[in-house]
DNA sequence: TTGACAGTGTGATCTGGATCACTTCAAAGA
DNA sequence: TCTTTGAAGTGATCCAGATCACACTGTCAA
Protein backbone atom coordinates (compact mmCIF):
# COMPACT_ATOMS: atom_id res chain seq x y z
CA UNK A 1 0.00 0.00 0.00
CA UNK A 2 1.18 3.51 -0.84
CA UNK A 3 2.68 5.83 1.72
CA UNK A 4 1.43 9.40 1.31
CA UNK A 5 4.27 11.53 -0.08
CA UNK A 6 3.85 14.07 2.72
CA UNK A 7 4.21 11.32 5.33
CA UNK A 8 7.38 10.11 3.66
CA UNK A 9 8.61 13.72 3.69
CA UNK A 10 7.88 14.20 7.40
CA UNK A 11 9.29 10.79 8.31
CA UNK A 12 12.66 11.82 6.90
CA UNK A 13 12.94 14.31 9.75
CA UNK A 14 10.75 12.87 12.51
CA UNK A 15 9.04 9.49 12.23
CA UNK A 16 5.35 9.64 13.12
CA UNK A 17 2.68 6.94 13.29
CA UNK A 18 0.00 6.44 10.65
CA UNK A 19 -2.60 7.71 13.10
CA UNK A 20 -0.59 10.81 13.82
CA UNK A 21 -0.14 11.42 10.10
CA UNK A 22 -3.86 11.04 9.44
CA UNK A 23 -4.43 13.72 12.02
CA UNK A 24 -1.77 15.97 10.51
CA UNK A 25 -3.18 15.50 7.02
CA UNK A 26 -6.68 16.43 8.18
CA UNK A 27 -5.32 19.97 8.65
CA UNK A 28 -4.28 20.24 4.99
CA UNK A 29 -6.33 20.89 1.87
CA UNK A 30 -5.40 19.73 -1.61
CA UNK A 31 -5.71 22.09 -4.57
CA UNK A 32 -4.74 22.16 -8.23
CA UNK A 33 -3.46 25.21 -10.06
CA UNK A 34 -2.63 25.66 -13.73
CA UNK A 35 0.50 27.10 -15.26
CA UNK A 36 0.60 30.91 -14.87
CA UNK A 37 -1.76 30.96 -11.90
CA UNK A 38 -0.70 32.71 -8.70
CA UNK A 39 -0.82 31.23 -5.23
CA UNK A 40 0.61 34.33 -3.51
CA UNK A 41 0.18 37.88 -4.77
CA UNK A 42 2.01 41.00 -3.64
CA UNK A 43 -0.08 43.16 -1.36
CA UNK A 44 -2.42 40.39 -0.23
CA UNK A 45 -2.35 38.82 3.20
CA UNK A 46 -0.87 35.37 3.31
CA UNK A 47 -2.48 32.79 5.55
CA UNK A 48 -1.47 29.62 3.75
CA UNK A 49 1.75 27.66 3.48
CA UNK A 50 1.95 25.32 0.49
CA UNK A 51 3.62 21.99 -0.04
CA UNK A 52 4.27 20.87 -3.62
CA UNK A 53 2.96 17.41 -4.49
CA UNK A 54 3.66 17.91 -8.16
CA UNK A 55 4.76 20.81 -10.35
CA UNK A 56 7.14 23.73 -10.24
CA UNK A 57 6.73 27.31 -9.01
CA UNK A 58 8.74 30.50 -8.72
CA UNK A 59 8.79 33.05 -5.87
CA UNK A 60 9.93 36.48 -6.96
CA UNK A 61 9.78 40.21 -6.60
CA UNK A 62 9.52 42.83 -9.32
CA UNK A 63 11.82 45.82 -8.85
CA UNK A 64 11.12 49.45 -9.79
CA UNK A 65 12.60 48.82 -13.26
CA UNK A 66 10.06 46.05 -13.78
CA UNK A 67 12.77 43.40 -13.52
CA UNK A 68 12.05 40.05 -11.88
CA UNK A 69 14.35 38.72 -9.14
CA UNK A 70 13.73 35.11 -8.21
CA UNK A 71 13.98 34.10 -4.59
CA UNK A 72 13.26 30.43 -4.99
CA UNK A 73 12.06 27.70 -7.28
CA UNK A 74 9.85 25.11 -5.61
CA UNK A 75 9.45 21.62 -6.99
CA UNK A 76 8.09 18.35 -5.57
CA UNK A 77 8.40 18.08 -1.76
CA UNK A 78 9.24 21.75 -1.27
CA UNK A 79 7.40 24.15 1.01
CA UNK A 80 6.54 27.57 -0.31
CA UNK A 81 4.82 30.79 0.67
CA UNK A 82 5.87 34.35 1.49
CA UNK A 83 7.45 33.48 4.84
CA UNK A 84 7.86 37.06 5.89
CA UNK A 85 4.18 37.79 5.38
CA UNK A 86 3.10 34.37 6.65
CA UNK A 87 5.04 34.30 9.90
CA UNK A 88 4.52 37.95 10.71
CA UNK A 89 0.97 38.04 9.35
CA UNK A 90 1.61 41.02 7.14
CA UNK A 91 0.98 41.69 3.44
CA UNK A 92 2.92 39.76 0.82
CA UNK A 93 5.93 41.45 -0.76
CA UNK A 94 6.48 38.69 -3.27
CA UNK A 95 4.63 36.80 -5.99
CA UNK A 96 4.47 33.04 -6.24
CA UNK A 97 3.20 31.50 -9.44
CA UNK A 98 3.07 28.19 -11.20
CA UNK A 99 5.58 27.42 -13.96
CA UNK A 100 3.69 24.18 -14.65
CA UNK A 101 0.30 22.76 -13.71
CA UNK A 102 0.61 22.02 -9.99
CA UNK A 103 -0.89 19.77 -7.34
CA UNK A 104 -0.50 21.37 -3.95
CA UNK A 105 -1.38 20.85 -0.32
CA UNK A 106 -1.84 23.86 1.89
CA UNK A 107 -2.19 24.49 5.61
CA UNK A 108 -3.59 27.70 7.06
CA UNK A 109 -1.69 29.79 9.57
CA UNK A 110 -4.16 28.91 12.33
CA UNK A 111 -3.99 25.20 11.63
CA UNK A 112 -0.23 25.30 11.61
CA UNK A 113 -0.18 27.05 14.97
CA UNK A 114 -2.72 24.55 16.29
CA UNK A 115 -0.75 21.53 15.09
CA UNK A 116 2.48 22.95 16.49
CA UNK A 117 0.86 23.31 19.92
CA UNK A 118 -0.73 19.89 19.85
CA UNK A 119 2.14 17.82 18.48
CA UNK A 120 5.70 18.47 19.54
CA UNK A 121 6.78 16.33 16.59
CA UNK A 122 5.35 18.86 14.14
CA UNK A 123 6.75 21.82 16.06
CA UNK A 124 10.15 20.14 15.83
CA UNK A 125 9.63 19.22 12.19
CA UNK A 126 8.94 22.80 11.21
CA UNK A 127 11.71 24.12 13.42
CA UNK A 128 14.14 21.81 11.67
CA UNK A 129 12.88 22.81 8.22
CA UNK A 130 13.28 26.48 9.06
CA UNK A 131 16.83 25.93 10.29
CA UNK A 132 17.75 24.11 7.11
CA UNK A 133 16.19 26.92 5.11
CA UNK A 134 18.18 29.47 7.09
CA UNK A 135 21.41 27.66 6.35
CA UNK A 136 20.50 27.38 2.67
CA UNK A 137 19.87 31.15 2.47
CA UNK A 138 23.17 31.79 4.20
CA UNK A 139 25.01 29.64 1.69
CA UNK A 140 23.34 31.47 -1.16
CA UNK A 141 24.52 34.79 0.28
CA UNK A 142 28.06 33.45 0.48
CA UNK A 143 27.82 32.31 -3.13
CA UNK A 144 26.64 35.75 -4.21
CA UNK A 145 29.53 37.34 -2.32
CA UNK A 146 32.38 35.08 -3.34
CA UNK A 147 31.58 33.45 -6.69
CA UNK A 148 31.46 34.83 -10.22
CA UNK A 149 28.28 34.58 -12.27
CA UNK A 150 29.63 31.59 -14.15
CA UNK A 151 30.63 29.79 -10.96
CA UNK A 152 27.15 30.37 -9.53
CA UNK A 153 25.67 28.98 -12.74
CA UNK A 154 27.78 25.84 -12.50
CA UNK A 155 27.03 25.37 -8.81
CA UNK A 156 23.31 25.60 -9.49
CA UNK A 157 23.64 23.15 -12.32
CA UNK A 158 25.50 20.64 -10.17
CA UNK A 159 23.01 20.97 -7.31
CA UNK A 160 19.76 21.01 -9.28
CA UNK A 161 20.33 19.65 -12.79
CA UNK A 162 16.59 18.92 -13.12
CA UNK A 163 15.88 22.66 -12.91
CA UNK A 164 17.63 23.14 -16.25
CA UNK A 165 15.15 20.76 -17.89
CA UNK A 166 12.07 22.33 -16.40
CA UNK A 167 12.71 26.06 -16.19
CA UNK A 168 13.45 28.59 -18.97
CA UNK A 169 17.03 29.87 -18.81
CA UNK A 170 15.99 33.47 -18.44
CA UNK A 171 14.43 32.53 -15.10
CA UNK A 172 17.63 30.82 -14.00
CA UNK A 173 19.35 34.09 -14.88
CA UNK A 174 16.87 36.00 -12.69
CA UNK A 175 17.64 33.58 -9.86
CA UNK A 176 21.41 33.83 -10.22
CA UNK A 177 21.51 37.60 -10.57
CA UNK A 178 22.87 37.63 -14.14
CA UNK A 179 21.38 38.94 -17.38
CA UNK A 180 19.93 36.29 -19.66
CA UNK A 181 22.38 37.30 -22.38
CA UNK A 182 25.38 36.72 -20.14
CA UNK A 183 23.99 33.40 -18.92
CA UNK A 184 23.41 32.34 -22.49
CA UNK A 185 27.13 32.83 -23.17
CA UNK A 186 28.19 30.43 -20.42
CA UNK A 187 29.54 26.92 -20.92
CA UNK A 188 28.05 24.86 -23.84
CA UNK B 1 16.05 45.72 40.73
CA UNK B 2 17.66 44.91 37.42
CA UNK B 3 16.13 42.57 34.90
CA UNK B 4 18.72 40.33 33.31
CA UNK B 5 19.29 41.45 29.69
CA UNK B 6 18.67 37.93 28.40
CA UNK B 7 15.33 37.79 30.19
CA UNK B 8 14.35 41.09 28.65
CA UNK B 9 15.38 39.69 25.27
CA UNK B 10 13.30 36.51 25.67
CA UNK B 11 10.34 38.42 27.07
CA UNK B 12 10.12 40.42 23.87
CA UNK B 13 9.09 37.23 22.10
CA UNK B 14 7.54 35.07 24.82
CA UNK B 15 7.03 36.31 28.37
CA UNK B 16 8.34 33.87 30.98
CA UNK B 17 8.30 33.96 34.78
CA UNK B 18 11.34 34.79 36.89
CA UNK B 19 11.51 31.18 38.04
CA UNK B 20 11.43 29.94 34.47
CA UNK B 21 14.14 32.37 33.52
CA UNK B 22 16.36 31.29 36.41
CA UNK B 23 16.04 27.77 35.11
CA UNK B 24 16.84 28.84 31.56
CA UNK B 25 19.84 30.85 32.68
CA UNK B 26 21.24 27.88 34.62
CA UNK B 27 21.88 26.26 31.24
CA UNK B 28 24.11 29.13 30.09
CA UNK B 29 27.71 29.97 30.92
CA UNK B 30 29.21 33.44 30.86
CA UNK B 31 32.60 34.04 29.28
CA UNK B 32 34.77 36.98 28.31
CA UNK B 33 36.86 37.18 25.17
CA UNK B 34 39.30 39.85 24.07
CA UNK B 35 39.49 41.63 20.74
CA UNK B 36 40.93 39.33 18.04
CA UNK B 37 40.03 36.12 19.86
CA UNK B 38 38.00 33.46 18.05
CA UNK B 39 34.87 31.82 19.38
CA UNK B 40 34.34 29.62 16.30
CA UNK B 41 37.13 28.34 14.06
CA UNK B 42 36.86 26.73 10.66
CA UNK B 43 37.30 22.98 10.80
CA UNK B 44 36.37 22.60 14.45
CA UNK B 45 33.14 21.12 15.70
CA UNK B 46 30.67 23.64 17.05
CA UNK B 47 28.67 22.74 20.10
CA UNK B 48 27.97 26.20 21.49
CA UNK B 49 25.61 28.97 20.54
CA UNK B 50 26.56 32.40 21.84
CA UNK B 51 24.53 35.37 22.93
CA UNK B 52 26.23 38.76 23.03
CA UNK B 53 25.91 40.64 26.31
CA UNK B 54 28.45 43.25 25.25
CA UNK B 55 30.83 43.67 22.34
CA UNK B 56 30.89 43.13 18.60
CA UNK B 57 31.89 40.13 16.48
CA UNK B 58 32.17 39.16 12.83
CA UNK B 59 31.28 35.82 11.19
CA UNK B 60 33.08 35.23 7.92
CA UNK B 61 34.66 32.88 5.45
CA UNK B 62 37.96 33.22 3.65
CA UNK B 63 37.84 32.37 -0.05
CA UNK B 64 40.59 30.73 -2.13
CA UNK B 65 42.02 34.16 -2.96
CA UNK B 66 42.40 34.84 0.76
CA UNK B 67 39.58 37.37 0.69
CA UNK B 68 37.19 37.72 3.64
CA UNK B 69 33.43 37.63 3.08
CA UNK B 70 31.38 38.65 6.08
CA UNK B 71 28.18 36.81 6.82
CA UNK B 72 27.13 38.73 9.86
CA UNK B 73 28.10 41.24 12.49
CA UNK B 74 26.82 40.45 15.98
CA UNK B 75 26.37 43.12 18.60
CA UNK B 76 24.52 43.29 21.92
CA UNK B 77 21.47 40.96 22.10
CA UNK B 78 22.42 39.00 18.98
CA UNK B 79 22.85 35.27 18.77
CA UNK B 80 25.83 33.89 16.92
CA UNK B 81 27.53 30.64 15.99
CA UNK B 82 28.07 28.63 12.81
CA UNK B 83 24.44 27.55 12.47
CA UNK B 84 25.14 25.05 9.75
CA UNK B 85 27.74 23.26 11.87
CA UNK B 86 25.78 23.73 15.09
CA UNK B 87 22.40 22.45 13.94
CA UNK B 88 23.80 19.64 11.81
CA UNK B 89 26.64 18.87 14.24
CA UNK B 90 29.31 19.06 11.56
CA UNK B 91 32.61 20.97 11.33
CA UNK B 92 32.59 24.75 11.13
CA UNK B 93 32.97 26.33 7.70
CA UNK B 94 33.21 29.85 9.08
CA UNK B 95 35.23 31.88 11.56
CA UNK B 96 33.72 34.03 14.28
CA UNK B 97 35.95 36.48 16.06
CA UNK B 98 35.75 39.44 18.37
CA UNK B 99 36.11 42.95 16.95
CA UNK B 100 36.04 44.31 20.50
CA UNK B 101 36.44 42.82 23.96
CA UNK B 102 33.26 40.80 24.48
CA UNK B 103 31.04 39.49 27.28
CA UNK B 104 29.15 36.45 26.08
CA UNK B 105 26.74 33.82 27.28
CA UNK B 106 26.79 30.43 25.64
CA UNK B 107 24.59 27.36 25.69
CA UNK B 108 25.75 23.96 24.53
CA UNK B 109 23.96 21.97 21.86
CA UNK B 110 22.82 19.39 24.41
CA UNK B 111 21.50 21.97 26.83
CA UNK B 112 19.64 23.71 24.06
CA UNK B 113 18.01 20.44 23.00
CA UNK B 114 17.19 19.71 26.63
CA UNK B 115 15.62 23.12 27.24
CA UNK B 116 13.63 22.90 24.02
CA UNK B 117 12.16 19.57 25.14
CA UNK B 118 11.41 20.73 28.65
CA UNK B 119 9.97 24.17 27.94
CA UNK B 120 7.70 24.76 25.01
CA UNK B 121 8.27 28.47 25.53
CA UNK B 122 11.94 28.11 24.66
CA UNK B 123 11.24 25.83 21.72
CA UNK B 124 8.88 28.52 20.43
CA UNK B 125 11.32 31.28 21.24
CA UNK B 126 14.06 29.68 19.18
CA UNK B 127 11.68 28.73 16.41
CA UNK B 128 10.61 32.36 16.15
CA UNK B 129 14.20 33.60 16.17
CA UNK B 130 15.11 31.20 13.40
CA UNK B 131 12.15 32.31 11.31
CA UNK B 132 13.12 35.95 11.72
CA UNK B 133 16.68 35.06 10.77
CA UNK B 134 15.44 33.24 7.70
CA UNK B 135 13.46 36.26 6.58
CA UNK B 136 16.44 38.54 7.21
CA UNK B 137 18.68 36.31 5.07
CA UNK B 138 16.07 36.32 2.35
CA UNK B 139 15.92 40.09 2.36
CA UNK B 140 19.69 40.29 2.14
CA UNK B 141 19.59 38.03 -0.93
CA UNK B 142 17.01 40.29 -2.53
CA UNK B 143 19.18 43.30 -1.78
CA UNK B 144 22.18 41.64 -3.37
CA UNK B 145 20.09 40.82 -6.45
CA UNK B 146 18.30 44.09 -6.97
CA UNK B 147 20.32 46.93 -5.46
CA UNK B 148 23.56 48.60 -6.51
CA UNK B 149 26.55 48.65 -4.19
CA UNK B 150 25.79 52.21 -3.17
CA UNK B 151 22.15 51.44 -2.46
CA UNK B 152 23.20 48.49 -0.28
CA UNK B 153 25.60 50.77 1.55
CA UNK B 154 22.88 53.31 2.24
CA UNK B 155 20.40 50.64 3.31
CA UNK B 156 22.91 49.23 5.77
CA UNK B 157 23.63 52.68 7.09
CA UNK B 158 19.96 53.44 7.63
CA UNK B 159 19.35 50.09 9.34
CA UNK B 160 22.45 49.91 11.52
CA UNK B 161 24.03 53.34 11.86
CA UNK B 162 25.87 52.20 15.02
CA UNK B 163 27.84 49.68 12.94
CA UNK B 164 29.55 52.57 11.16
CA UNK B 165 30.86 53.82 14.49
CA UNK B 166 32.15 50.47 15.71
CA UNK B 167 33.40 48.60 12.65
CA UNK B 168 36.22 49.50 10.19
CA UNK B 169 34.88 50.39 6.77
CA UNK B 170 36.81 47.69 5.00
CA UNK B 171 34.78 45.16 6.98
CA UNK B 172 31.54 46.84 5.96
CA UNK B 173 32.80 46.48 2.39
CA UNK B 174 33.41 42.76 2.96
CA UNK B 175 29.85 42.48 4.26
CA UNK B 176 28.28 44.38 1.38
CA UNK B 177 30.25 42.62 -1.35
CA UNK B 178 32.12 45.73 -2.56
CA UNK B 179 35.81 46.56 -2.62
CA UNK B 180 36.96 48.88 0.16
CA UNK B 181 38.12 51.41 -2.45
CA UNK B 182 34.69 51.59 -4.04
CA UNK B 183 32.99 51.85 -0.66
CA UNK B 184 35.35 54.64 0.31
CA UNK B 185 34.14 56.63 -2.70
CA UNK B 186 30.50 56.52 -1.60
CA UNK B 187 28.59 59.38 -0.05
CA UNK B 188 30.94 61.04 2.59
C1' DT C 1 61.75 57.72 19.03
C1' DT C 2 61.08 54.98 15.63
C1' DG C 3 59.51 51.48 12.89
C1' DA C 4 55.85 48.62 11.42
C1' DC C 5 51.34 48.20 10.35
C1' DA C 6 46.30 49.13 10.19
C1' DG C 7 42.84 51.98 8.27
C1' DT C 8 41.49 55.10 4.89
C1' DG C 9 41.38 58.07 0.73
C1' DT C 10 42.05 58.75 -4.13
C1' DG C 11 43.85 58.69 -8.96
C1' DA C 12 44.44 55.69 -13.20
C1' DT C 13 43.31 51.74 -15.59
C1' DC C 14 40.98 47.48 -16.55
C1' DT C 15 37.15 44.14 -17.01
C1' DG C 16 33.00 41.17 -15.99
C1' DG C 17 28.84 41.56 -17.03
C1' DA C 18 24.87 44.83 -18.44
C1' DT C 19 22.48 46.79 -22.16
C1' DC C 20 20.94 47.34 -26.82
C1' DA C 21 19.88 45.49 -31.18
C1' DC C 22 18.91 41.96 -34.06
C1' DT C 23 18.05 36.98 -35.62
C1' DT C 24 16.32 32.30 -35.50
C1' DC C 25 13.21 28.88 -33.97
C1' DA C 26 9.27 26.76 -31.90
C1' DA C 27 4.96 26.63 -29.65
C1' DA C 28 0.20 28.59 -29.05
C1' DG C 29 -3.97 30.83 -30.50
C1' DA C 30 -7.25 32.65 -33.66
C1' DT D 1 -2.97 28.20 -41.99
C1' DC D 2 -1.13 32.32 -40.55
C1' DT D 3 0.34 35.22 -36.97
C1' DT D 4 1.84 36.32 -32.64
C1' DT D 5 4.54 35.55 -28.73
C1' DG D 6 8.34 33.81 -26.00
C1' DA D 7 12.81 31.41 -25.62
C1' DA D 8 17.32 31.63 -26.86
C1' DG D 9 21.71 32.96 -29.17
C1' DT D 10 25.02 36.47 -30.48
C1' DG D 11 27.49 40.77 -31.92
C1' DA D 12 28.63 45.63 -30.49
C1' DT D 13 29.02 48.90 -27.06
C1' DC D 14 28.97 50.69 -22.42
C1' DC D 15 29.71 51.16 -17.46
C1' DA D 16 29.78 49.98 -12.35
C1' DG D 17 32.88 48.47 -9.76
C1' DA D 18 37.47 45.83 -9.34
C1' DT D 19 42.29 46.24 -9.25
C1' DC D 20 46.65 48.50 -8.89
C1' DA D 21 49.47 52.03 -7.05
C1' DC D 22 50.49 55.34 -3.91
C1' DA D 23 49.91 58.77 -0.04
C1' DC D 24 48.59 60.13 4.53
C1' DT D 25 47.46 59.37 9.38
C1' DG D 26 47.18 57.29 13.83
C1' DT D 27 48.41 53.57 16.99
C1' DC D 28 51.15 50.38 19.27
C1' DA D 29 55.15 48.03 20.69
C1' DA D 30 60.29 47.63 21.01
Amino acid sequence: MDIHPLKRHIDEVIPISDEQFEYVLSHFTEIKRRKHQYIVQEGESVNKEFWVIKGCLKSYIVDHMGKEHILQFSMENWWVTDYDAFTNQTKAKIWVDCLEDCDLLYITFDNREKLSREMQEMERFWARKTKLGYVAMQNRILTLLKNTAQERYELLFSQYPELFQRVPKKLLAAYLGVSRETLSRFHN
